[in-house]
DNA sequence: TGCGTATATGCCAATATTAACATATTGTCA
DNA sequence: TGACAATATGTTAATATTGGCATATACGCA
């Protein structure tokens, strides 16, 4: 891997490294939800689930329709919330290990 | 997913999301190595590498052990190896969605 | 046109992240 | 013990991220 791969790798990781991103992305997972939506669903001021869509938009990670006063969002990236299973997979990794060593001091 | 779980993942995010650290995980995929090694390898100043391999240590991401006066690092958790090629997938499948987008504006 | 609703954006302050440098720590060996 | 090698840590300054608030924009409808 360049360091250039790194980097983009990075940047991507940064993008969803957020509370409040991953509880948009999550929510998308199967179907696409108006702003109002996910302000209901989250509970985050709506200005601030706003900027978070643009963020994930201007990444390309979702995308956007306008019906009327609504905008839906979608998630352009269904892989992406593999990615977050993915990532659950390594904390339950990191979570056995430390049992392990707990219970090995245990044993001594 | 509860918003706790969500903020968790999150800090696991961020602790990847960094340009050296990935390197650093990257390169012990398979075997161990010193700090000096690692500096050699990624060409990062002796005292940042330290530093994020310090914060992958804390995270339980690492292992260090000491032989002399080196300290080999390992990966703790090999799944995050598995985890950045997933990462890789979400980039991969966001370059053909714009392609594909791309492709169709050219053909209007 | 004017008003209400939904959404986006600009600005600011608080906080987090990072690199760079200097210095400390820990071990080896003479 | 002293000098050196490998690694870690403290401090600081620059920059990035975030939330909160105010305000702007876009649309529908009367």
């Amino acid at each position: 891997m360049s360091q250039k791969e790194f980097s983009d790798q990075a940047k991507l990781l940064k993008i969803l490294a957020n509370e409040v991103r991953l509880a948009i992305i999550y929510s998308l997972k199967d179907t696409e939800k108006t702003v109002s939506e996910l302000v209901e669903e989250i509970g985050s001021e709506q200005s601030i689930i706003s900027k978070h869509l643009s963020l994930l938009r201007l990444n390309n990670i979702v995308a956007d329709r306008r019906e009327g006063n609504n905008i839906y969002y979608k998630l352009l990236t269904p892989c992406a919330v593999k990615f977050l299973s993915c990532a659950t997979d390594v904390m339950r990794e990191k979570k056995e290990y430390l049992l392990k060593i707990i219970n090995q001091k245990h044993q001594r």
